[in-house]
RNA sequence: GCGCCAGUAGCUCAGUGGAUAGAGCAACGGCCUUCUAAGCCGUUGGUCGCUGGUUCGAUCCCAGCCUGGCGCGCCA
């Protein structure tokens, strides 16, 4: 049940009386039906500007339209009052009887609360991290699969099916450098002089793939007499190192992938090429040179752009409209990608390219999500694998804990340009904003175990409404009623962040009423009701941080 | 030069076409004989980058400008 939505209906058919009843016209161009939160709570629990909005066109003052509208809104149960207010504002209040029945509502279905169902569920695959396999995972990787994971967890919570992808650029020259890096630092542990090729990977995690694979497979090296298939062959030994441990540090992280996209499969399978004559069959390749591109200007691209070079090899772009045509074909309803901000300028061409495709572009939704940059004693750490400096997800996960940085890559929203001092969020640990959330539900908890020893009874159908009637407790129902609307507007718009505002909200208001009212006292009925309250903001906040990945302390 | 993102409190950032713009941290002052003080209360702190425009109403939308970051490969 999504309360905000229900307003919503309940304003349309009101709407909808007064159109048939002659008060107002049907046809509204351009003003909403909207329903937000006022400011200020004692403009009540939502706001509807309608009557604003509408005033020119219906010709008629917006408290009078407003008047009318509230007439209509009448009677049900779930509204407390309305007040239309100047200069127009329609202001809903919520019943505090149907707050309570909320409350116990959200006891019977714990772990469900929140969660909706959808008719249609739409199938999505959204695709994030795809780091390359060429090393161990970065701090943009850990943000990219923070943020990534959070939205499929919203939108299968939301109702939707879910594929979690990862696409593996186990193609192209990178493979090629890897392969000559790793085998240039198998021949030195051999004992061999060689020159390390200049533009390949510096960085010391090559030598530990090195001795790895030359431990496990130096028999294989031996055999191998020609050059380029030993460099082949290193190669694809170092990648499955690479994406194993990437899989483990994903894993780590709470992050599971069901499927592992390997680019590879793309050209061996001849999709590649397919896609090519596709685009040729739609006319919009052109060669030149001996090459074939494609005539992205004139899909508002600033120039055309490669496919085929000329030495028949194709380009990445064309693999990646391959196998953006790939997910395509495997029937998904939307089709996500979470892209570095590096990567912003390919989204035109691509689109193009698929537009030429026949592809409804409406089913893509390409996010972007702006770059992290990583402070140590306050001053920016570049990160290059070439150059062999970086911080991996795996360091970051051992200083700070998964919960620590996954609250941090998702508390900010995607545009944002994050931030992340590392040493700050070691040091400051204990004062950490996750803590304060985890604090709320340690706290509940603790409180449980209390209430047990001290045999007081918990039956959240004997509650009872009367010792409701304060401020504090007040407020945290209202909150807790919006759980299932604060999920469903972050699902809709991608936005994660959303939750970690919303639980922040919820933390606060518990503490607040912690502050305020002893919970276990003698009087045996009141503590019933306040463990009922407290049992309801517990399942809040572990639905909440369940859907962050966050863990949800029983003590601390 | 073109494109994307950002510019809101000392710092890091939320937020909204509407009513008195918020949080965390930092600073300062209070609150533990009683359920977890990783908490609560209070104080200090703002020209919402600048200039125009649209609107009954703009921090929010539009245009121009300024500043910062990133991108502008036949790398992936």
């Amino acid at each position: 049940m999504n309360l905000k939505n229900e307003i919503a209906t309940i304003l349309a058919h009101s709407i909808a009386a007064a159109v048939a009843e002659g008060s107002f016209q049907d046809d509204l161009p351009g003003v909403e039906r909207k329903v937000e939160y006022p400011r200020d709570q004692k403009f009540g629990d939502y706001a509807i500007p309608f009557a604003l909005e509408s005033a020119k066109l219906l010709r008629k003052s917006p408290m009078e339209i407003g008047q009318k509208l509230a007439q209509y809104m009448g009677s049900d149960p779930r509204i407390e009052k309305i007040e239309v207010v100047k200069p127009g504002f329609i202001n809903i209040f919520l019943s505090s009887g149907f707050l309570f029945k909320t409350m116990k509502d959200i006891i019977v279905q714990g772990k469900e609360y929140g969660r909706a169902r959808k008719e249609n569920p739409r199938r999505v695959n959204i695709e994030f991290v795809s780091a390359n396999p060429t090393g161990p995972l970065n701090i943009v990787s850990a943000r990219a699969a923070a943020v990534g994971d959070t939205i499929a967890n919203l939108l299968e919570f939301t109702g939707d099916t879910v594929n979690r992808e990862f696409y593996i650029n186990d193609f192209g020259n990178q493979v090629l450098l890897l392969g000559r890096s790793v085998l240039a630092r198998i021949r030195e542990l051999r004992g061999e002089t060689v020159d390390f090729p200049e533009d390949g990977y510096h960085g010391e995690y090559i030598r530990d793939i090195a001795a790895q694979i030359n431990s496990q497979y130096g028999e294989d090296i031996n055999e191998i007499k020609e050059e380029s298939a030993l460099i082949d062959f290193v190669a694809q030994k170092a990648i499955e190192y690479n994406v194993k441990g990437q899989k483990k540090d994903l894993e780590k992280f709470n992050v599971r992938f069901q499927t592992w996209f390997s680019e590879k499969t793309l050209h061996e399978k001849d999709e590649v090429m397919m896609t090519l004559q596709v685009l040729q069959s739609r006319g919009v390749v052109f060669s030149e040179e001996g090459k074939t591109l494609f005539k992205s200007t004139d899909f508002d691209d600033d120039k055309d752009r490669v496919l085929v070079r000329d030495d028949g090899r194709p380009t990445y772009f064309l693999a990646d409209i391959a196998y953006h045509n790939d997910k395509m074909q495997r029937g998904y309803d939307l089709i996500i990608d979470i892209w570095g901000p590096d990567h912003h300028g390919h989204i035109k061409r691509l689109f193009g390219a698929l537009k030429a495709m026949g592809l409804t572009e409406d089913k893509f939704k390409i996010l972007i999500a702006q770059q992290v940059n990583l402070l140590m004693e306050g001053e920016t750490v570049k990160m290059s694998k070439r150059l062999g400096q970086f911080s991996t997800m795996r360091d970051l996960i051992d200083e700070i804990g998964v919960d620590v940085a996954r609250y941090f890559f998702v508390m900010r929203s995607l545009e944002s340009h994050l931030d992340f001092d590392l040493t700050l969020a070691k040091k400051q640990s204990s004062e950490n904003p996750v803590f304060y959330l985890q604090y709320a539900h340690a706290r509940i908890c603790s409180l449980f175990r209390e209430a047990d020893k001290r045999g007081h009874a918990y039956d959240p159908e004997l509650a009872r409404a009367e010792y409701f009637d304060n401020e504090e407790s007040q407020a945290l129902m209202k909150l807790l009623a919006k759980f299932p609307e604060e999920a469903a507007d972050a699902a809709e718009k991608f936005e994660p962040h959303r939750i970690t505002t919303f639980l922040m909200k919820v933390a606060q208001g518990f503490h607040k009423f912690y502050t305020e009212h002893r919970i276990l006292t003698e009087d045996r009925e009141m503590s019933l009701a306040y463990l009922t309250l407290c049992g309801a903001v517990r399942i809040v906040m572990a639905n909440g941080l369940r859907l962050l990945g966050v863990s949800a302390p029983e003590q601390m």
